[in-house]
RNA sequence: GAGAGUGUAGCUCAGUUGGACAGAGCGCCAGGUUGUGGCCCUGGAGGCCGGGAGUUCAAAUCUCCUCACUCUCCCCA
């Protein structure tokens, strides 16, 4: 093979995309139902935007980010996540005058460099939605069950919805430094790997895998007792938000987030029936973020779901995925002298709303017969000399292997009706 | 970044203790019907056996390196 896509990387192929367009679709009509506006921002953003914004001292930043200096000696990386981004713009545009609060979504590619697996690409795909310029727990409720109705809607099956809170900078530092304590008291018990992450990135030894680690902090105190009474409030009324709307939620203690700008609020969804895909959607509230940004205070909360990784647990627990869309007829013909006469048909069709599927290939009728077939057209129409000469053309339709006669004049619109009246 | 496994035609895979031109099924193309698909029959195209180096009289088969994929870990979407 001379040339191979770059590591990490997919192809997106013809028959995959309707599992993507439902995906996508499923995601525009739930944006309109909960009233976001979509967001286009640049696939690159200048690097300093994730460096403050998902924060030195991240995975992302410190080692998945692929960044270059242009050849105009600007420093650009393509987009870890959507969310600084977002950010960024809602600033630079000046949607702070907009009425408040601002709801955003976007969807597109998104780049991390870390080793690929199942359900994990260098490029993969995101769905995006952003609540910027409200504390209001509510905002934070209204993400979780729009996260948790996405992944229902698209026909997941049954999923996990996770739940905590990271504090504020109130009560958020002393905890760390209780935590710093507790877990320094007890390095030696801990894995090899997060005894290195205790001074790094403590919160992170709380979600541990590491057996030896789990058993070393099954006592280890919890944020959520040492919240202050600010976040306790909005915790709670999260919670009870989300359960109102008849979302079950569970709450993860432990549950803590990679990047920095989390505050209160965190949440992942994962499948139940399929746990290898990892986490579906994952989000949170980051009312530091636009500060990192060098911006005004400004709260904010949102999501973010991997569309591949949907996509792979949609296909743990359906698996006759829809085929992609059969054209409605076949346009084939016989003879060079009826090329002409076959194309325009295939071309008046098409301007009549039918989509139509041209023998190209100068192939004889046989094979373009099979070509028929293989589109999986309901009607072939058939352009012969013979006919053609007293303004008529074979309409074949394939299932029932039945074909008649029809005039040219005006077959696109007596087409159109008959497949208005056999569509359901 | 760490560990393990896999890599033969577009796809799914055979290929015996290293031995002569590398195979099958499906798919693709063509023919079997001057102008008709699905089933059947016949034929054809398509592989430097992931790539490179080495061992050997001889390598798809053994060794090393490299690339890609899969699965854990890490991290997250």
């Amino acid at each position: 093979m001379a040339y191979q896509k770059p590591y990490g990387m997919h192809d997106i192929l013809p028959e995959e995309q309707p599992c993507w367009e439902r995906a996508r679709e499923t995601f525009r009509v739930l944006c309109e139902r909960y009233g976001f506006g979509r967001l286009d921002t640049p696939v690159l953003e200048q690097t300093a935007v994730f460096l403050k914004g998902v924060g030195e001292g991240t995975d992302i930043v410190d080692k998945e980010m692929y960044s270059f200096t242009d050849k105009g000696g600007d420093d650009l990386t393509l987009r870890p996540e959507f969310t600084a981004g977002v950010m960024r713009a809602y600033l630079e545009e000046g949607m702070r005058s907009r009425p408040q609060p601002v709801k955003l979504a976007s969807i597109g590619p998104t780049f991390r460099r870390d080793r690929p697996g199942a359900g994990r690409y260098r490029q993969f795909h995101q769905v995006n939605a952003e609540i910027i310029g409200t504390e209001d727990a509510a905002a934070d409720a209204e993400l979780v069950a729009m996260a948790a109705s996405f992944g229902a809607a698209l026909g997941l099956g049954a999923l996990r919805v996770l739940v905590n809170s990271t504090g504020c900078p109130a009560c958020k530092p002393p905890y760390l430094a209780k935590l710093g304590a507790f877990l320094r008291g007890r390095r030696d018990r801990l894995s090899p790997l997060d005894r290195e992450r205790v001074d790094r990135n403590p919160l992170r030894v709380l979600d541990s895998k590491e057996a030896e680690t789990r058993a070393a902090i099954a006592d280890v105190p919890l944020l959520r007792d040492d919240l202050c009474a600010a976040c306790r409030g909005h915790f709670a009324e999260v919670r009870t938000l989300v359960a109102r709307a008849g979302v079950e939620i569970e709450e993860a203690p432990l549950l803590v987030r990679g990047l920095d700008y989390y505050t209160r609020t965190v949440f992942e969804i994962e499948s139940a029936a399929a746990p290898g895909a990892g986490t579906l959607l994952g989000g949170g509230r980051y009312d530091g973020l636009a500060e990192m940004l060098d911006g005004p205070r400004t709260p904010g909360a949102g999501f973010a779901g991997g569309i591949e990784r949907m996509i792979l647990a949609l296909k743990a627990v359906e698996r006759a995925p829809r085929a992609p869309r059969a054209p409605d007829v076949f346009v084939a013909y016989i003879g060079a002298a009826a090329k002409e006469a076959a194309f325009t048909l295939a071309e008046d069709l098409r301007r009549t709303g039918i989509s139509a599927v041209f023998g190209l290939g100068d192939k004889g009728l046989k094979a373009q017969m099979k070509l028929a077939d293989r589109t999986g057209a309901g009607l072939a129409v058939i352009v012969g000399e013979a006919e053609l000469a007293e303004g008529k053309v074979q309409l074949r339709a394939m299932n029932a292997s039945r074909q008649e006669l029809a005039p040219l004049e005006g077959l696109p619109a007596a087409l159109a009706a008959r497949l208005a009246r056999e569509a359901p």
